[in-house]
DNA sequence: ATCATATGAGACAATAATATCTCATGGTTA
DNA sequence: TAACCATGAGATATTATTGTCTCATATGAT
């Protein structure tokens, strides 16, 4: 059982900086080891420099992302549905999202790449719901992708207060930003 | 004109710590300082540590929040408008806002309950406008003001970005809002 | 012109965070 | 059992940040 320990114990750190980070993303490697239950030491064995950590977060929240979304709307019928579902798959993953936006990255060119494509990909989806009616041809994509960020996050604190369990964050999201930004009555 | 010259700096500086660390909590001193064309000595001047600029900072975002929308509401009519204007007003202190929910204020009791305090009355606020018909009733005031609270953060970075006046991004706003958590056609 | 005050620049010390290393331990595999 | 490996704990070194101090300078007030 090697293996599944090792990868426990760097799982564990990366579950807690994404905790951590996520509430003060100044916080220290000591409170991110005491947090993930590791001594600090461990932490530099499986990440050398905290900005190597940084990095290595950054790759997992898109893959994490990408992977949720990409599941989500396997059989989907059409764009408005894929979206949906999509934001379904992503408001649990608040934490990333969030780490992903806020974390500055500094002169990774790879990852900027990938999280530029990632914001592409959702313009293209939002175009595309678009076309088939989802919301108001007369509101630009730029307030929709924003405004579809911006809910997903308000819904995943709703899923972390406990105020919503996720199937009710997740309706409150969607419907707010459909009746918010589709086709007036 | 002493006394115009001592308020520019420490407003040089307030505003330069709003615009940097909304952007990267963590940021130094030095980079404050730098970015508010000022020498490291003269923050010290100001503020004798980091711990009593970040305070200031939440103090002084508390008060222009509340003074920016306490005058965005004299004349008005209805809890509704009056949640419009608030909104409106709001909107481009996005970086104070933003200041306030980000920044983790250690056992200052003081701020805690100014922050809960301001909290309580938008809740207040909502509800009033709720009975008046502007929301469904039965989506939760909890979920109302999360999206509040989301969608200022979403205009405002239209705002910054510049994809979106602040006429436009207030508007865009308002009507997400209103439509996404207003009652069903 | 003179004085007071705020400032910038930089030296300096104190502190906190980061990174490296060693050693003892406990669990795993062979 | 013996060898192995990851780990925790802690010592240590290296930075980065923070906070204090001094001095020369500029600017405004009188």
């Amino acid at each position: 059982m090697v293996k599944s320990k090792r990868l426990s114990a760097r799982e564990a750190l990366i579950e807690a900086a994404f905790e951590v980070l996520s509430r003060n993303p100044g916080a220290s490697l000591s409170r991110i080891a005491g947090f993930a239950g590791v001594g600090r030491a461990t932490l530099h064995r499986h990440f050398s420099s905290r900005q190597e950590l940084l990095q290595k977060l950054t790759q997992q929240a898109l893959q994490e992302m990408n992977e949720a979304a990409e599941q989500a709307c396997v059989g989907v019928n059409s764009y408005s549905e894929a979206l949906k579902k999509t934001l379904t798959a992503v408001i649990p993953l608040g934490d990333r999202y969030y780490f992903l936006t806020r974390e500055p990255i500094e002169e990774d060119t790879e990852l900027k790449k990938a999280i530029g494509q990632q914001t592409r990909e959702m313009e293209n989806l939002v175009n595309a719901a678009k076309d088939e009616g989802l919301f108001d041809s007369d509101i630009s994509t730029d307030w929709i992708v924003q405004a579809f960020d911006h809910l997903i996050y308000a819904a995943w604190e709703c899923m972390r207060n406990e105020t919503a369990t996720p199937a009710q964050a997740s309706e409150l999201a969607w419907r707010t930003l459909t009746l918010g930004t589709g086709k007036r009555a």
